[in-house]
Parts: structure tokens; sequence; C-alpha cells
RNA sequence: GGUCCCGUGGUGCAGCGGCCUAGCAUACGUCCCUGUCAAGGACGAGAUCGCCGGUUCGAAUCCGGUCGGGACCGCCA
């Protein structure tokens, strides 16, 4: 070892004592016949100290170092003199009086700070990764996502789980999302996918007897990026055999539970969690992953409207619709501006428009007040509770498209205000989700994955007469308003596959040739199987309070896909190219 | 595919038609300094304001395009 000792060591304790450290320069203070610096490593920073005087050479040596030089520091710690110490530093107690430095690198000047918390320009961030992650910021970001995998191992295997890597070069299947791909050499033509997740072969562990498995998957999927997802990241994969679905919640719950009781920086409001039907969210959030940490709940105003002379609600009414609507506090004085952007955002969920109505003093203000009666109007207070000041916002549609607008309202509306009680992370359960739903052109497609299963017979066979009614054993876990997983019981008989695949539309065949080799498994003795898959990254975040996906994973991509460190994609070589039978088409259109 | 925001010495920001010969902080270089810890002090170097074009007597500043980054919509079983 070139080092006895890490810079995160020295205490008075050692005071006496000769230690050996290694690590970068994080600063220095050069008083002429006086110098420090500060010595880092992952562990801490140590205070080294030299004479002109005492030690000429070493005195010398550190005057030349510059910030994240490398050095290797052979010294005695010793306590600091009364009056200097540094109760900042968990080391602050002591210094080492430097006896030789050795100069084991040296460095650049760094292309941003290392030593100071400043926001640097993403790209130089990750084209510099290296000198980031020395940041520490970065690096207890990395520490704590270590740390909960490191938990979540010993968690599972304690349980007896047994982790098994799966392949990641996959059959490409066209549902979902677009799959990355990789070339074949002995397949010219052909391509393997990157899995999006390894369902299918998790289930077909299960069909192998491995009765309980786990993973840290990596799962990959080509779809644009947000501040929460990209190309690649991390699930914690978990299946079981011989389970239900109340099982499976149990475990992920507990395992959630003490994760954030280990790790988050703010106790879980409440423990066990709440369950919520999809319905329940629906109705009362108008959205499946609910923010529970402020009210702002959907109401109904479908009977106070029942007999309205406003066209647009009887309307509304008469087509079996709905008037939906939710009290924004204090925004009654809402400007022309702010409704205009609400009603956008409502509009992006399919309302026709939203109806605002503030209350002030004994009035109703309305830009649809002219053609409501005053018991309407009356009304309005009575069936939302809205006090003076506050502001009605109402939608009147069809059930899903009033509550899903309001939905995304009010989600917006808890981050401007600020009405969530950021004190607290607030876990729950979102389960008995839809089996199937509509696709936009009249067809049918799988709610959540096309695996799940029926949340009883009845509604399998609910498939034949009222499909959008059959629901599934899909439990989706929900902190803070973030989807952080799912999951499900599968259907472990070919047959109950298979009927759900005929529901999307898809024949016999096609499932054969898609989904083959999870189907044949199913023939041979699939046990009762389910499971869950719960993000790492986003867990990460949400335990950190970052809101960006990219600061909790090592070598993040740009929006882009660009990788600034590696500079990738990048060209293949031509000869590469020729081997696996392929000829570039298009013109790269951006050359770097 | 679309909407919005950003791009100014190494870094972070200011300037938003002429007072800019581009300001501040920090980093960087040289020198001074014996107890600092974001050390202090003095001096110095460092930018054709992402790129291209246009408007104007005059553009970092206004307009168009383009490139790069970010947020969002679509997309994401």
């Amino acid at each position: 070892m070139l080092r006895t000792h890490t810079c995160g060591e020295a205490r008075a304790a050692l005071a006496g004592k000769e230690v050996t450290l290694a690590g970068w320069v994080h600063t220095r203070r050069d008083h002429g016949e006086l110098t420090f610096i500060d010595l880092r490593d992952r562990y801490g920073i140590t205070q080294v100290v030299a004479h002109a005087k005492e030690n000429p050479a070493a005195h010398r040596a550190l005057g030349k170092a510059r910030n994240e030089w490398v050095l290797r520091v052979r010294g005695t710690v010793r306590p600091r003199p009364e009056g200097t110490k540094n109760p900042k530093l968990p080391t602050g107690e002591v210094e080492v009086a430097a006896a030789e430095i050795e100069v084991l690198n040296e460095s650049k000047t760094p292309p941003f700070y290392v030593n100071e918390e400043t926001e640097v320009d993403e790209n130089l961030r990750w084209k510099y990764r290296y000198v980031d992650l020395r940041r520490e910021r970065s690096r207890e970001l990395i520490r704590l996502r270590h740390e909960v995998v490191d938990f979540i191992r010993n968690f599972m295997v304690e349980r007896g789980f047994w982790e098994v890597e799966t392949t990641d070069l996959i059959r490409s299947d066209p549902t979902g999302a677009r799959d990355l791909v990789v070339p074949s050499r002995y397949y010219p033509g052909k391509f393997w996918a990157l899995p999006q997740s390894p369902q299918q072969l998790k289930q077909i562990l299960m069909v192998g007897g491995l009765d309980r498995y786990f993973q840290i998957a990596r799962c990959f999927r080509d779809e644009d990026p947000r501040a929460d997802r990209t190309l690649e990241h991390s699930q914690l994969d978990i299946e079981m055999s011989f389970v239900e679905k109340t099982d499976v919640m149990a475990l992920g719950e507990e395992l959630y539970t003490s994760i954030f009781q280990k790790f988050a920086r703010k106790p879980l409001k409440q423990v066990p969690w709440p369950r919520v039907t999809f319905e329940e969210a629906m109705r009362r959030f108008g959205i499946d992953r609910p923010d529970l940490r402020f009210g702002m709940e959907l109401l109904d105003l479908t009977d106070v409207f029942r007999s309205s002379g406003f066209k647009v609600f009887r309307e509304t009414l008469d087509q079996k619709g709905v008037v939906r609507a939710i009290v924004v506090p204090g925004k009654a004085k809402a400007t022309r501006k702010e409704i205009d952007d609400l009603t956008a955002i409502a509009k992006r969920k399919g309302a026709k428009g939203l109806a605002q109505f503030a209350l002030a003093g004994e009035t109703v203000e309305s830009q649809v007040a002219k053609f409501l009666s005053p018991e309407e109007l009356a009304g309005i207070r009575r069936a939302t509770g809205a006090k003076d000041g506050d502001l009605v916002l109402a939608v009147a549609d069809t059930y899903d498209v009033a509550s899903e607008s309001l939905g995304v309202l009010r989600e917006h509306l808890g981050q401007a205000l600020g009405l969530a009680d950021t004190s607290t992370h607030y876990a729950l359960w979102v389960h008995e989700f839809p089996l199937v739903q509509r696709t936009p052109d009249g067809g049918w497609t799988f709610a959540h994955n096309p695996f799940c299963g029926p949340l009883t017979p009845h509604d399998l066979e609910l498939l034949d007469t009222a499909p959008e009614k059959a629901r599934s054993k899909q439990y989706d876990l929900v902190v803070d308003g973030r989807e952080l997983g799912g999951g499900s019981i599968r259907n472990h008989t070919r047959a109950a596959q298979e009927r759900i695949f005929a529901q999307m539309g898809v024949s016999k065949g096609d499932a054969q040739e898609r989904f083959g080799a999870l189907l044949d498994a199913l023939d041979y003795g699939a046990p009762p199987h389910g499971g869950i898959a719960p993000g790492i990254d986003r867990l990460v975040m949400t335990l950190a309070g970052t809101e960006n996906i990219r600061e909790v994973q090592a070598f993040p991509k740009t929006q882009t896909g660009y990788d600034p460190l590696l500079d990738a994609p990048a060209a293949a070589d031509p000869k590469l190219l020729e081997e696996l039978g392929l000829r570039v088409v298009a013109k790269p259109d951006k050359e770097r």
C-alpha cells in the first residue's frame, strides 16, 4: 500500500503516530514560510503543514503543488495548536506535519471547482466526470446508490432470494418502447435487442423452479428522455413463486419502508402504506400515481349543474358527462395569463375548456356567470366548500377526461404553489388497475404489462362482455407522486395468457412468434408466480431529493443520448459493418 | 416531430441598441507573508459575447437560421 491511513482517519487518538497519506490537493494556503494543504480522498480531508525552517524539502514541495495534484505525504499526526482547531472538519483537531512529500501525479488546472458547490454546466460535468466525481455532492450520491443497492442485496439474500443474471441480448419485440438494438454477425440482418426489462426471463426462472429471484438489472429504452428517465436505468427485479398479490406487496413494503428508514432524510408519513385502488386514485386525484403530500382532491359538481342553463355544461351532462372541479386556495385573483396557462395544461388531457369561479365576498366571479343561476353559483360554494379568495376550476367532459385534466392541474398547482408537505415522504400502493385499455384507434392494449393476470376469474370473463371493467393483479409503488415501480401476479397458464393477447388483437400465431419462449414454458408446469420491479435510479433520486436522474448515474448521457465522456455513439469501422452485413444508408446528419 | 428556456475569459454570473476599450466573483501566473482552513495582500495574464446570416450609421444586446445543453408535450407495455 502507498498509504498507512486514509485522509478521513486523522484523529486525536493518532497523535504522535507517523502516518503516510495519499490523496488530492483540495486547497492550498501558502503563508510564505508556512504552507498548509488540505489533502483529500474518498474518506475525508486532512490538513498537512510544512515549515520552511523545520523541513525545507517538504515545504518546497507543498509550495509547488497545485489543486488536484496527487500527493503522498509522510508525516507525524499532531494536535493543532490551541485556537487553531477547525470544528468544521471531523479531522480538525489534528494535522499532519509533513516530513516527506512525493508527487504521484500532477494535474492540469481542473475545468471546474472540485472544492466548491457551484453549479456547473452538465456537458462539462459529464465530459470531465472523473473530476466531477471528486466533488462531495457527486461522490455522496454515488455512495448513497451503492449503500442502497448493498442494503437491498442483503435484504433479498437474507430472505432466500437468489441473484441471477439474465442475458442482455434478447429478442426484439415491437410492443412497448423502441428497442436498442445490437446487430448479429452470425445472422446478418438480424438483431438482438437490449432488454427493456428481464420480464420474460424472470418468469421463465420461476418456471425453472428457482422460486425466489432478484437482480439489479439494467434496462434499456430508446425513447426521448425526461428529467427522471433516460436510455438506461437499473431496476430491482424481483420474482417469486407460489405467492399472492399481498405477499409481494408485503415484501416490497417491508423492503422500501426499511430503505426509507435507513437512508431517507425525511420520515415516511404513514406506515403501513395506504392501498388505493386505481378507481379511487382517479376519482380523488385524477392520476394513477397521486402525490398524497397535499390535498386539493377532485370534487364533483355534476349535481349542481344537473339542470343548468349553461349550454356547455348542459350538453355534457346530457351525454352522460360530468362536471368535476378542484379548489385552488387563495388564487381568486389569478391573472389572465395564469388562467391561460392552466387552461392549456387541462387541454393536454383532452379538456375542451376550463371554467373558473373566483370566490370574492358574497359573489362568485366567472366568465360563465351570466349563464348560471344564483342557485348554481351558490351551489358551487356549497359543493366545494371553497372559501372567500379561493378559485374553483371546473371541467365538464367525460368522467375520464374531466378527472385526468384536473389531475394534471392538481399536480401542476401542487408544485407551483408549493402545497406539498415536504417534511415527509408519502408512500402508497395503487392496485386493482384495469386489465386492458382502449387504444386511440378503438382497439385494446394492456394497461400495464401483457403478462399481468386478471384480479379474479370473473375479471377474465369480463373481457368477453365489458373489457374496460376487467381489473388486474397489477400494483404500483408510488412515493411523493412518483412511480417508483410496479409489479403483478402473472398469468401462469397458457390459456389465460392467450386470452389476454387475443383481447389486444394478438393472434395465437403472433403471440407464439413474439413470446414463444414464455408461452411454451407455461405449458410445462409453470407455478403461480408474480413479482415487482422498482427503479433504482428513481429511488435514489427520491432519497437524495434530486430532480435529475443523471445525478444518480455514474456516467450519464445527454437528452439526445450522447455520452460526452466517451464521445459516443460513434461511427463503426467499415470492416465491422461489412462483417455484420450492414450498410449505412442515412448519412449522419450531425458530424461531431 | 413539436413548444419553451439557456449559450459572454478556465468556472459561475452581470450587461440586453451607442456610455463596453465588455463588468464582478472565483480560478490561473508572479511576488510578499509563521497558524491558516473559502487564508490575506500586491501586480499580471486571460473573451473577436456558440456559429452563420440579416436589420441598423452602430449589435454581446434586435430578427432569422443553425449547433449544443436543459425543461416539457408527443413517446415511455
